[in-house]
DNA sequence: CTTAATATTAGCATCAGGTACTAAACACTA
DNA sequence: TAGTGTTTAGTACCTGATGCTAATATTAAG
């Protein structure tokens, strides 16, 4: 009866797209938006091989809480003045106006990321790293002319992995922080 | 009796650092490793204000999901080639050697980002935007010497917001992707 | 030692968001 | 009109919880 009622293989390809697009929908929402009855859902997944709400939930919450990056050893990125071998660390970086873009003068996320990251693997005793990434955040911008203080502190080694917690901040108001998840591995 | 059982308040802060670590534990699991009931692990979570298991991962997914960045407007890096406005856009770039580590020759995961990000940007019209990224994945090490090719394409537009898929690829495969969220905010 | 307060455990009903299965009602088409 | 595919309905069960009441341990104080 209804105008937009589709056939199946429709219906299942923009199943598809949606729990790509938007993956935290019940079923019972879906059956709403679709105009089927959740049984109907429940086929289209099964057939489709989608996991329930719960677990797909949980795959993004996996996939996002360790983040491997693929990257070798960096020289350090602003100025090492503390360091404790497989402990601690701290660097300071002058925001100069080249890190930064010319009308908004705020500094270019990926030297704060590289100002941590290579704190982070200078804290680590090991020759070569490949390194993960997890909760990293940017907090707020910083302005050209700034002072980044990086403090980074070796929390767990697991095997060959080093865990270590970089925030960075300016005066007193954090503006990064991030957990490395650095592997030493054999050349 | 157990020589291990201390006392609330004790474990009422190890179950802080715990779920902190590890948050995808079970008040099942969570019993077991503090040995004491699990009426007793909700009463402590109740009082800490701590959310259940699925809350929890919830929580993870959804921070992760639409993970913000601040930064301005890059000029571009790498060469662009090609370029349809709000629709999409594609860059390459020659992966030099002074973009790499002098020993593994792997490119530095910064350049790879900003190449991603600077081509997500100039698909957009507007002039300044503020990033967020999700789903961020480097997925293989790219050496000095390779030709990096960047797609963009712009697969949605929900009020200010510019969402943009970029796929990098080295030859046949794919070495990073991301999807960028971008904000048009007035100067 | 006894009492009171605090902490812990137990048990049960209930919930959300499902799985897995069976059976029945439609729809199409040959 | 029979046969097939599609959709719907209903039931029992599952996990990881909440919310509640009641009972039992443990600890501290008088």
């Amino acid at each position: 009866m209804s105008i937009s009622k589709k056939s199946k293989k429709m219906r299942q390809n923009e199943l598809l797209s949606k729990l790509d697009i938007e993956p935290f929908v019940t079923d019972e929402e879906l059956s709403d938006i679709f105009e089927v009855s959740i049984q109907t859902i429940r086929l289209d997944r099964l057939e489709l091989g989608i996991p329930e709400l719960r677990e797909r939930i949980k795959k993004v919450a996996e996939k996002n809480y360790l983040k491997v990056i693929n990257l070798g050893k960096a020289e350090i990125i602003g100025e090492l003045i503390d360091l404790n071998l497989n402990e601690n660390g701290i660097s300071i970086l002058e925001a100069t106006k080249d890190l930064a873009f010319e009308k908004t003068k705020i500094i270019k996320g990926h030297h704060i990321f590289s100002m941590a990251e290579s704190l982070a693997m200078a804290v680590i005793s090991s020759k070569v790293a490949l390194t993960g990434v997890a909760n990293m955040k940017y907090r707020i911008p910083v302005l050209a002319g700034e002072k980044l203080i990086a403090k980074a502190e070796l929390t767990k080694i697991k095997g060959n992995e080093f865990y270590v917690h970089v925030k960075i901040n300016v005066k007193q108001e954090q503006v990064f922080r991030g957990k490395f998840i650095l592997v030493s591995i054999e050349e």
